[in-house]
DNA sequence: GTCTATAGGTGGATAGAC
DNA sequence: GTCTATCCACCTATAGAC
């Protein structure tokens, strides 16, 4: 999944930055003075393309989701059987973590108390598309035997998504990406 | 695991204030304006007692995985089986979402890039030791045949972290305790 | 669309009286 | 040990020139 855009000009150069700090530092750990100096612009000049942080927070999350969603359609449309469709969707976390950055929402999950109300609804649709997407490839498994797991799909959906959120969090911490590659395989090999 | 000190002295207080500010908010979601309110003191009189926030969060952390490893020397001496010991470990984590707080450490954790270095190394600390003593009951419990799993205990011990720590950030931002639960059962069912 | 300048508020932190 | 008063840096945000 590319984060950045295709396109480049100032709106998007804007959120690309944005983007890294708020995976990077939070929501509560970055200022419009830290993408300014990235960007080499004033701060002003942010606030012509996003007036306020709570609506640069939103764009920052609709974007987000919207690449998410289509590396999931990408996957959807590559042929693969279910087993790869979930090792595919791992590797969306681990390229993310590649880049010493938290997944996105999983930082503004942690900061959730604190966000303004349009970013969290943002968060939640966030996470209601992966729970539904990871339901239909885990219940695609299942019927193709390709994947065992016990009761509903969308609770082995949400033990999945826990998992990788969590372990993405504890591997920047130590540093150690390979804890979360480890943490991955496992989480699949119990789906096996 | 009570959070709370038993002594209730000033420091006790402004630490019990910090920390469930820190919980729900994060360290860079919370200003001694904050505690000075919730307490009803100054400023200045919080810099009396911890002179800097580095300092005050340091010291939070310290107490903190102090109240919890503590905990887990209870679980220790109450002769229960592994895998009760495993369900009491989770039954932690309940009673802190029930709160509505995050772990201390998980919240830190997603804001470990702007910590102060000796929280960072508290956090780490904290984790360690949870890891260490999940992975001795572990093995216990698999020479027992009461516990089930592949590899190593350590591995295993940070799949359920992690797997607790993400239902834990996710079960707060959607408002239900209950999807932790559900997963922190799946996960310990995972381990039969 | 980007700039300078600035407003109005809050952040962590300190000096010194009581 | 707590207070008043204050410092200075930084925050989000706006007005108005270019």
């Amino acid at each position: 999944m590319a984060s950045a855009s295709l396109k480049s000009g100032t709106p998007q150069k804007i959120l690309d930055s944005a983007e890294r700090l708020l995976q990077v530092r939070g929501y509560n750990g970055f200022s419009y003075a830290d993408i300014a100096t990235a960007l080499r612009v004033t701060k002003a000049s942010l606030h012509y393309h996003f007036p306020s942080k709570a609506d640069l927070g939103r764009r920052l999350m609709q974007r987000y989701t919207q690449n998410f969603l289509a590396a999931l359609t990408a996957i959807d449309s590559s042929g693969a059987d279910a087993r790869e469709k979930l090792q595919r969707y791992v590797s969306i976390y681990s390229d993310v973590l590649a880049n010493n950055r938290m997944c996105l929402c999983g930082m503004l999950a942690a900061e959730y108390a604190t966000l303004p109300k349009p970013i969290r609804l943002e968060v939640i649709r966030f996470f209601d598309a992966n729970e539904a997407w990871l339901a239909g490839v885990l219940d695609e498994g299942r019927q193709s035997k390709a994947v065992h797991f016990a009761g509903s799909a969308i609770e082995a959906a949400r033990v999945l998504i826990a998992g990788l959120e969590g372990a993405m969090m504890l591997a920047r911490s130590y540093g150690e990406a390979a804890r979360f590659e480890r943490t991955g395989r496992r989480l699949l090999a119990e789906l096996a």
